[in-house]
DNA sequence: AGCGTCACCCGGACGC
DNA sequence: TGCGTCCGGGTGACGC
């Protein structure tokens, strides 16, 4: 599931050009759109969407949380990967993938694939990219997203931080994975409120977030189950998908439970929870 | 209003 | 082999 670092790494990959996943999307001109499945549109109508993006140039390609903005002579063209959607430039005759639902074909030759098994994925032209991303949260990993900031926003909510780091509009960017992570690198329970949180502890959040898609970054992100992109984070894991291993830092069995539906993996020695939560997660745990 | 929960969309993996 | 179940990002419905 791409999440900030993923889709990060899709931007880079995308906006470079390398031997790998072919040349760079900026300044092709898009000739034509097919639309395999036309579910991948979100707005307009698909009919509507090919008309707008054909005969424009990328001049541009940015990231806000999971989201691709792809900025057009005219407005936004905008994709969101969800599950398993992965973005790949490739020669006109490239062999033929059944998951290649949208496909933009360059003028100059060449085309922009978005396989995407699952078909969870959308695409988006509008005309100013806030009608899309105008209610996400702030980036992580930019100067603005400071510890304090961060401890403002824990202290006016009152929800487990699990899913209220799951919430787009909250921060954007964190996935399941890399909540799970940032969580265990702060060494604080998925079920603990937001507004019980210390300043040592906001900090440690605040730390645990960032390094956690940093080191993501730094892998490149994490391949996991058929989709591959390169990166090889999902062999950095120190809680995500790991049940029954020992936590790296106490040697205690990682325990996987469900928060928000989700599936959750914790240190249940490192990540206790506050006293007044400890007889809850006892019971939910029986 | 804010929060929790659940259903939904999909198809591949997995267990029986 | 073939069935049922699980999984998940984001959204929207619903109830408290």
């Amino acid at each position: 599931m791409p999440e900030l670092p993923e889709v990060e790494t899709v931007v880079r990959q995308l906006r470079q050009g390398d031997g790998e996943r072919g040349a760079s999307v900026i300044g092709q001109t898009i000739a034509r759109v097919t639309l395999r499945w036309p579910g991948h549109v979100a707005r307009p109508s698909p009919r509507e969407f090919a008309r707008r993006v054909s005969g424009q140039t990328i001049t541009g390609l940015s990231r806000r949380g999971k989201y691709l903005i792809f900025h057009l002579t005219h407005g936004f063209l905008l994709i969101h990967l969800k599950m398993s959607g992965d973005l790949v430039v490739m020669g006109d005759h490239a062999p033929r993938d059944k998951h290649a639902h949208t496909v933009f074909h360059f003028r100059a030759g060449g085309q922009l694939r978005f396989t995407d098994t699952r078909k969870f994925g959308r695409v988006y032209w509008v005309e100013h990219a806030q009608e899309v991303v105008g209610a996400l949260g702030p980036e992580p990993l930019e100067p603005g997203f400071t510890a304090r900031r961060l401890g403002e926003m824990l202290k006016a909510r009152h929800r487990a931080l699990k899913p209220l780091l799951l919430d787009q509009t909250f921060i954007a960017g964190l996935g399941n994975i890399y909540t799970d992570e940032a969580l265990n690198r702060a060494r604080l329970h998925p079920l603990r409120r937001s507004d019980t949180l210390g300043p040592q502890e906001v900090r440690a959040l605040w730390r645990g977030i960032r390094q956690a898609l940093q080191s993501g970054l730094r892998h490149n992100g994490a391949s996991i189950d058929w989709v591959y992109r390169g990166g090889d984070f999902q062999n950095h894991f120190r809680v995500y998908d790991r049940a029954d291993h020992p936590c790296v830092n106490c040697g205690t069995p990682i325990r996987r439970t469900v928060v928000g539906q989700r599936g959750t993996y914790y240190c249940p020695q490192c990540q206790k929870p506050a006293t007044s939560l400890a007889k809850k997660v006892k019971e939910s745990e029986l």
